[in-house]
DNA sequence: CGTTCATAGTGAACAACGTTCATTATACTG
DNA sequence: CAGTATAATGAACGTTGTTCACTATGAACG
């Protein structure tokens, strides 16, 4: 009777370790070296047991995937609820620099949700809840009259350009010769941000963009 | 005697057309299911014969991103040297433009050079000659005194990250429900660019972002 | 306790892959 | 025509993802 719930809980952590396990080689040896037959190996098993559990490759990947956009939906989150008396401008840039440096602490799941193709693109993944958190924090900056009265959409579109721009590229070209990560990160913020702000005058913040030309 | 000069240019003939069987065999069926079998099959040679003219798969697509890349420098090239007369705002912007219309109009070529993840990066690709014209761009700007005393190199990168973002962004998921694409455009150069300028308050230009919410 | 039966797990098999290499065909030179 | 350098082959190797007929396991029931 309730052998039947032990069973189905022992297969769903079962899952979960073909999950960590899969997470752990995709780290340590990247995607292209990743193989099935390896995992299997690893959690000493035959590859065809996998198969048990995912239906394939690709839907093993997405599993992945949906995972750690869940840990950058709830960072995002946690920061949409808390920080209530921060400045909505403030608030929208610590959002912005906390997806990029998801993507830079999590390249590989970064690279799972938006860098690599996929072959015919089948569920449009959940972005949207994450970006949903984009729409509101654009949303309160203009309600709040921090913004200029700009489209909440096409904004919110524009700034998530630039935030993967940056990501993707530091992800990917790591051997190009960028300037210092944190002044970079910043520049690409406020550059993005401040062109929307209703007095572009004000100017604390926007520090680096006014640094001397340094010859890097 | 000049026997030998002609194999040499029958080779490099078979050579270009490996290339070109490769990337049309890459834009129909995509990276993943892009075989070296199925080039050799395409071009009515045996597998290995591909392997004397490349080295390894990995070789062909390095001279295919090249190719591309060539492409891209020589557009921007034109760009730069061509409208001597106009602002050099105007022109940075429609060099930013230049490049997203590039990708969006090669979005193969661009995914060869930015997208496809390279097991271990060996040669750092010829980025750096395109990146030159837009250090040259920014640089004029901050030197007829359009921009302010910016970093051009900072600068350069932050742009860069800008319009990487938009171009793989709307290659890389077409499904996503994106507001007008022009619009969306312009609304990244104008945000990127216009918080730089000396004098932000001048607004012509930025019609755009200026646009009521439309609740897309 | 012995039988039944669903399920977990196996591992051999398949087709396709990138790459190598001994072998053969080809086309030029002397 | 003989000799030779090069072009091209295709069989082979070791992978890969995936399938499937099969066996082992362990709970349920008479």
């Amino acid at each position: 009777m309730n052998a039947i719930l032990r069973r189905k809980q022992h297969k769903a952590e079962l899952k979960t370790q073909i999950l960590a396990a899969a997470r752990e080689i995709f780290v340590r040896d990247g995607y292209e070296s990743f193989s099935m037959r390896k995992l299997a190996q690893r959690i000493d098993y035959s590859p065809g047991s996998i198969y048990l559990h995912f239906k394939n490759k690709e839907e093993l990947f997405e599993s992945l995937v949906e995972e750690s956009f869940d840990r950058l939906l709830r960072a995002l989150n946690r920061l949409k609820n808390g920080h209530a008396h921060q400045d909505p401008v403030a608030k929208l840039k610590t959002g912005l620099r906390a997806y990029i440096d998801f993507g830079l602490r999590n390249p590989n799941d970064y690279r799972f949700a938006f860098l690599l193709r996929r072959p015919l693109q089948r569920r449009p993944y959940k972005v949207h809840p994450a970006f949903d958190v984009m729409r509101y924090l654009v949303g309160r900056c203009v309600e709040e009259k921090r913004f200029r009265p700009v489209d909440v959409e096409s904004t919110s579109q524009a700034l998530w350009a630039a935030i993967h721009g940056i990501t993707s590229l530091l992800i990917q070209r790591p051997t190009f010769p960028w300037v210092a990560r944190r002044q970079l990160i910043d520049q690409v913020i406020n550059n993005a941000v401040d062109s929307l702000m209703l007095r572009p005058d004000q100017e604390e913040e926007t520090g680096v963009s006014h640094a001397q030309p340094s010859g890097v």
